[in-house]
DNA sequence: TTGTAGGCGTTATCAA
DNA sequence: TTGATAACGCCTACAA
């Protein structure tokens, strides 16, 4: 509303100590600060984030951009959490968020150059395929940014991200627990890190269990039901005994396949999903599913990139939570 | 990346030239206009949009603000669509959305606070709840803003919203002319406006036809579906034989009660739902909803929104969609 | 502990 | 058609 001139003439001292008191500087009377904050409260007085910012403060917010298309945002269980979550812990941290989501063509360089644009003070991005612009843009600009999933580049970005690879683990060797054989796989989208890291550690823990590969059972599902749907379709041919998808949207369209085809899930084919998402809870117990450790993930970007903006570590911070997942076995 | 001056010694002229050319103002030289977007464009140069904000100018971004519970924000189909909508419409106009999400509670004062900040050039706001100090703080601000769906106060506003009176009739309506004698109703969320439309509209319709009101077949749902379901357990003491229910995800709610004691649907006791939303798909035919034109809306609230950034009317804009909406039976 | 003054990158006003 | 120059609102040395 007002400007800080104003609330340093009532207040009765200059602009500079008004400053002060709004960012917390100790080298203020605590009388003068006082004084103040009344003033301040009573005007209802907010910087003005354009001018902080441009003056070489900051601004208070932070964008989580999730550069996926809008709708796929609202069906995966996995965003509306990490947003929520985000969200949550930086308004405890007294931040804001902007959420960017962008349509993955179209919105690509918009997006870049609006988050190089210093308005924000550093930024979450999520779900990036390979070799996305974004982070080579992010990377050039100096806004610090921290990644949710690992990128598969030389590039030195910081990141969070779950352990993909053990908690594969787990999934495929619990059907191997149970005495399955023929163990197929529907991976999500090509370029992207995450589906080739849960590909291969499903490959790699079949091959430590000394089951023969078989390429005719891996398909491909895009992260979608419809695609979990088809690749099950495709995969049926070839007499799977299981099927670990790489998500539980995936995981549903194969269930919903099978069933159709009169399979008995899982006595004829198991299934084992990831994600634990609440819309799929439905297919319990037939279907398993593999929790994801989500909200906290969402934390520990935030707490990352808070790191990253206050001190500025000349080495990129990476951490990866440890799996206390566990593949939930149906009640 | 690099600054406005080091564009115009690039190109041979001042800062206000280069200025103008990033304006689109005509007062240009054709080719001096051409050599400064040349250098534009090798310098990658974007201009800072604090600083051209600070200096009065336009940030090309604009707030979508939806202050809901944001794990509900992903539950109703209307908000994805909504946003989808906002998000393309403004990209076609070349500006950027920024969205936010906020808990009811402890949010309102901080978005409050940020909105009416100067970052963003005009901003949306969805989903209100009555009174709520959100649009008393933008009113007071000079920011430029629009609601989506009315606001019920003598505040002069813009917004853009269905009309929701002869949706609920279209509704109501429907299940009178298939012979339905017992009309129940179940409600959203208490204060807000939309509620409250669609309960008067159904208790209007009712009465145009001559059937008498009963308030033992009215009850509130909160909009979620398990509110239908609690709801539907209560009105179903008094035997209706038809339920109108305000969205789709109480509808679904309602028939899920309804199924588990044994009722059909639509033959026993018929419900109509709202939104046509696609998570109620695999309740039809038993349901039968009605459809709104969202993206309708939230291209409309973008037009709105430019045209009170751009000139100031005097007076609030205002439109309401008319209903194109049909009472989708089931095939 | 407080005040002064310069500058952040643009736009807008006014001359030229 | 173009170029100075003063804002815009704030932060941060530097001085006092």
């Amino acid at each position: 509303m007002s400007r800080i001139e104003e609330i340093a003439k009532q207040a009765g001292v200059s602009r500079s100590t008004v400053s002060r008191v709004i960012n917390n500087d100790p080298n203020v009377n605590e009388r003068t600060r006082q004084r103040v904050l009344e003033v301040i409260t009573l005007n209802n007085y907010v910087p003005n984030r354009a001018a902080r910012k441009l003056a070489g403060g900051r601004t208070g917010i932070i964008g989580l951009v999730i550069p996926i298309r809008v709708a796929s945002l609202f069906v995966e269980p996995f965003f509306p959490i990490l947003v929520q979550s985000v969200t949550n812990h930086c308004n405890r941290l007294n931040h804001s968020v902007m959420l960017w989501l962008g349509e993955p063509e179209r919105e690509r360089r918009s997006i870049t150059q609006i988050l190089s644009n210093d308005l924000l003070d550093g930024v979450i991005v999520s779900s990036l395929q390979d070799r996305d612009p974004i982070v080579a843009a992010l990377h050039q600009s100096k806004i610090p940014f921290v990644l949710i999933g690992s990128y598969p580049n030389s590039l030195p970005v910081s990141f969070v991200d779950i352990d993909n690879e053990d908690c594969t683990r787990q999934a495929v060797n619990y059907l191997i627990h149970i005495g399955r054989k023929r163990i197929a796989t529907i991976t999500g989208v090509q370029g992207s890190l995450v589906s080739r890291t849960r590909l291969e550690a499903y490959r790699a823990t079949l091959a430590d269990a000394g089951i023969e590969a078989d390429e005719n059972l891996i398909a491909e599902g895009g992260f979608v039901e419809e695609g979990g749907y088809a690749a099950m379709s495709k995969l049926a041919a070839h007499r799977p005994d299981a099927v670990f998808a790489a998500n539980d949207a995936m995981a549903v369209g194969a269930i919903r396949y099978l069933r159709e085809q009169g399979q008995r899930v899982p006595e004829d084919v198991a299934v084992v999903g990831f994600d634990d998402a609440p819309f799929a809870a439905g297919y319990k117990p037939a279907l398993t599913t593999i929790a994801q450790p989500i909200a906290e993930l969402g934390s520990q970007a935030v707490d990352m990139l808070m790191q990253l903006i206050d001190g500025e570590p000349e080495k990129p911070l990476t951490k990866v939570l440890p799996s206390v997942l566990v593949v939930r076995e149906s009640a």
